[in-house]
DNA sequence: TGGTATAGCATGGTATTTTATGGGATTCAA
DNA sequence: TTGAATCCCATAAAATACCATGCTATACCA
């Protein structure tokens, strides 16, 4: 596995009749030298997809057997929520996935799909819905800069 | 063997008259890598039959071990009502499991059976009750945004 | 710098495989 | 012998892999 694989760039493809998309070929870079599957799942925060490597939720899931406990209500809730919403989707040999009915309906995607990287995570949006949430969160930083301050705070 | 397994997604299958369900084929392509075999237990703190690999269960025995006496009353409950509901279940050339009396009425499954996800374990509900329990821990977790906070303290 | 060749990519269509599920046969135990 | 559990076969539907084409971006050469 490569030492550095960030998601980034924001892509337009096209969505056909049976939900098939391109994963745009930068990603599927960083995705081939493991395997050809990307897991997806609805955005708990946003009308969008977010999708990562399996490794990255394999990460999840040891944070959370650590942080509670194994009878916990707080670890039932969340992995039920995280993992009972997450899918694997494997890409053919021309790079395409099959996005599932529940996820467009939740991005509501219909012919078009924006990919936006965000690091080791990316999400899929609806055009005009990716739009406005851009402008807003550009809006929100020249108001707040909030960037750095959040960072310190978490550290 | 695979270095990353989960249990993911949301599936509905049906359960013929004998009692019979095909585990989701994703489910059996990582069992299968061991062997044929999964462990299903009523769950402890939901209506659901909840399964995972016997190798959980194992490391669940250990972790009962370090953190419980070998005398004490909470080991003992535990490691009965744990280890003495679970039981192994083999699955066909067709993947179908065929799911106890008990595990059934304990979930209320009559015809149809809804599988999810949830990393290392899956659970196994019936359609209206998981139906309510979603939508409960969506509340929930939009109420408290209980991940974040969880990894933090983990850290 | 400008023009052309080439390789890679997105996308439409088609073929193949996998999977869920019903029904029946067989085995084993009571 | 009866009942229950397991296994095997058949089928329809859905998921997935493959093939072909046109376009775009990149590389190469004059």
């Amino acid at each position: 596995m490569r030492k550095v694989f960030l998601f980034m760039d924001t892509i337009i493809n096209k969505v056909d009749a049976k939900g098939r998309v391109s994963l745009p070929s930068d990603y599927r870079a960083i995705v081939k030298e493991l395997s050809s599957e990307i897991v997806c799942y609805r955005s708990l925060s946003a009308p969008c997809i977010e999708g990562c490597l399996e490794e990255t939720l394999d990460k999840l899931a040891t944070d959370i057997e650590n942080a509670t406990d194994f009878f916990s209500e707080t670890q039932d809730n969340l992995t039920n929520l995280v993992f009972g919403d997450a899918r694997r989707f494997t890409f053919d040999s021309t790079g395409r996935i099959n996005l599932s009915e529940k996820l467009l309906q939740h991005a509501q995607i219909t012919d078009t799909a924006v990919f936006v990287g965000k690091g080791r995570k990316f999400q899929i949006w609806n055009p005009q819905n990716w739009q406005k949430e851009e402008a807003r969160i550009r809006a929100e930083v020249l108001k707040n800069r909030p960037s750095l301050n959040i960072k310190r705070e978490a550290e």
